[in-house]
DNA sequence: CGCCGAAAGTGCAGTGACTGCAAAATTGCA
DNA sequence: TGCAATTTTGCAGTCACTGCACTTTCGGCG
């Protein structure tokens, strides 16, 4: 259920109502999005279908494309704290290729959302500046948690930053490759990219 | 001279005026963004400074961010050119290397220009998002160009793609790691970067 | 030299993203 | 229940960006 997320922490009725209203006006986006394109949207009408003023809609995100992809600080948090913990026998490499595949494949819940914001996100051009924009957020914190796994001072070494940025440019050519009507599954693609990039490039 | 781009090619008044027309706009916004940051510029005065009209200046660039910028098609393709041409003993890497280091590193001519580019360009991250965005452009290019160098169909297989995207990313993580006060001299971190990513990351 | 078609520059009106501000509504807490 | 903090909302305003129609400028050709 959509419980999950919308009841386990700081359970005050303020909090909650901001999850929702959070997720009614990405969800809106998503729909309006894929109904008429990422242009032919405005922020007036996500605001009224998710039920808000058309002013409220900015106290949420700071733009159209922010409201389209909704990265939430939770998720991002999430996923730092995934590649923080040291996993037994895998590189720093090996974890970000589970966490950033598991952050593309449909998860164990959200199943149908997942699958249509990544159907959405991807099947508009218009919007990959901004999701490149938005990798910056993800590289940040990624490495952020990176450094505290290796044990580095934040900034000291380039190393972290490195992996993490490679690491996501990876998905990205594989996310591109296959839009441009390139050969291979998503996943394998990804596989292979990432065994490519252990092994050493050329 | 600024002569150099201005009269060699095609050297009718009409091509002419207009190479002077999108220098002028471009000096004109680097100017303003040095003297009052990006968000304080308006698209009114980069056209006013550049001597043309206000809607003169979307027929040069799509966006204030792309005055800004103001990568050229002439530019993309003379890195293109370089990629594509096979160099003795050089894998695609290594070519990578040299090329993008080269648009960093002030060039013969421009030298004033492009250091002063770099400064600007980098002193603002509010641009941060606009610039990963044209990365997107330059790595088209470049995927295309390294593509025909190896021989291989446009988009059958991911390795042109993922050299070319895994070799920004390498740049773009030295940058950042310098923007966040890492340690050591870019073009040091850069040369580090790629030899890691050669040797294969973990 | 002068004319004509094409390309480029310009003014105008309009849409829509985004912001600051102050008032109104809602919620948490005593 | 009442007060303080938080959130929502309306309003006015700025500015990026676009389509359209009109003028100006350029390049070629008789």
């Amino acid at each position: 259920m959509s419980t999950d997320l919308l009841t386990d922490e700081s359970c005050g009725l303020r909090e909650r109502k901001k999850r929702e209203t959070r997720r009614a006006l990405n969800l809106a986006a998503l729909d309006l999005v894929e109904e008429k394109g990422f242009a032919a949207v405005t922020t007036e009408e996500i605001a009224a279908r998710a039920g808000v003023s058309a002013r409220t809609f900015f106290n949420y995100f700071p733009s159209k494309e922010a409201a389209v992809i909704g990265t939430t600080a939770e998720e991002l948090e999430s996923y730092a704290a995934a590649l923080e913990q040291d996993v037994e026998g895998e590189t720093p490499l090996e974890s970000l290729r589970r966490i950033l595949a598991g952050m593309l494949a449909p998860a164990s819940i959200d199943r149908e959302l997942r699958a249509r914001r990544r159907r959405i996100l991807l099947g508009e051009p218009s919007l990959a500046p901004a999701l490149v924009g938005n990798n910056i957020r993800i590289e940040n914190a990624l490495t952020g948690a990176l450094e505290r796994r290796l044990g580095v001072q934040s900034g000291a070494s380039l190393e972290a930053r490195l992996t993490v940025a490679v690491a996501i440019a990876a998905v990205r050519a594989c996310i591109e490759h296959q839009q441009n009507g390139g050969s291979g599954r998503l996943e394998r693609n990804i596989d292979q990219a990432f065994d490519r990039i252990a092994a050493g490039l050329r």
